[in-house]
DNA sequence: TATCTGTTATATATATTGTATAACAGATAG
DNA sequence: CTATCTGTTATACAATATATATAACAGATA
């Protein structure tokens, strides 16, 4: 359980906390139907207030990454709608790839890029 | 000039009129060299404070997308920094193609994305 | 019963966002 | 010179977002 949390980001850290679980998830760090720790437990390992994580996860459970339990937690369970998400992905883009495009860059950079961290994920 | 500024969006104000004004820029709307309003008259034109404006335009400068002068105004200067643009590029696609692959989206289907979004753009 | 969950409720402090009014300095056209 | 256009800076204010702190609640479990 590897948490790279950044307290000098201008990125909130329930956004941070959010990205590393999505990454870990991504990486097969983390697999479906796997406990995460709870918001207490998170909240002292890293040495933030408990709510802060709570908020991450009831953002990821909003996401639908998590499935929140009173019982066992919070467990991983990932919502596919792989049109929304493809929807989600294409208005995401869309201002990253227009900064890319004013610096020249074009569909074959954004290609490489775009393979090299496929790569990077699928390794873990 | 149009601008598209949803007052309903979580998103900052100045944070859309940056995009928009990337846009602008990526879809050829916008040409090196080119003016933009000055920030009282984009503001009063919007229906905003000067001081958002102006806040979007600092920003445009510090990320390099356009050159502020007291005699001409805001002026479209696009800093070409290819590399540096590449390494930007790959951090912020990292988080959306993690949330990407989490769905089962897979390299191909990004690619389509990708050139669907350029082919957008270079259409104006 | 004691302890573990997520959840909810308050309260507080700080930072961000957006607006408002005002003034300043450089440049420029009349 | 004057009036007017730039971006820039300063100050103040309100609303919202972020993070912390303390506390309690309800369901589940050993």
């Amino acid at each position: 359980m590897y948490m790279k949390i950044d307290f000098n980001s201008d990125e909130a850290l329930y956004i941070q906390l959010r990205n590393q679980i999505i990454y870990g998830i991504a990486t097969s760090q983390f697999q479906e139907g796997d406990n995460l720790p709870s918001v207490r437990e998170l909240a002292e390992y890293i040495g933030i207030n408990m709510h802060t994580v709570n908020k991450a996860y009831s953002i990821l459970k909003q996401e639908g990454y998590i499935k929140l339990d009173r019982r066992k937690g919070a467990v991983i369970a990932i919502d596919i709608d792989k049109m929304q998400a493809i929807n989600d992905l294409r208005e995401e883009l869309r201002v990253i790839l227009a900064k890319a495009i004013c610096r020249d860059i074009n569909c074959q950079d954004v290609f490489k890029v775009v393979e090299e961290i496929f790569c990077e994920f699928e390794r873990g």
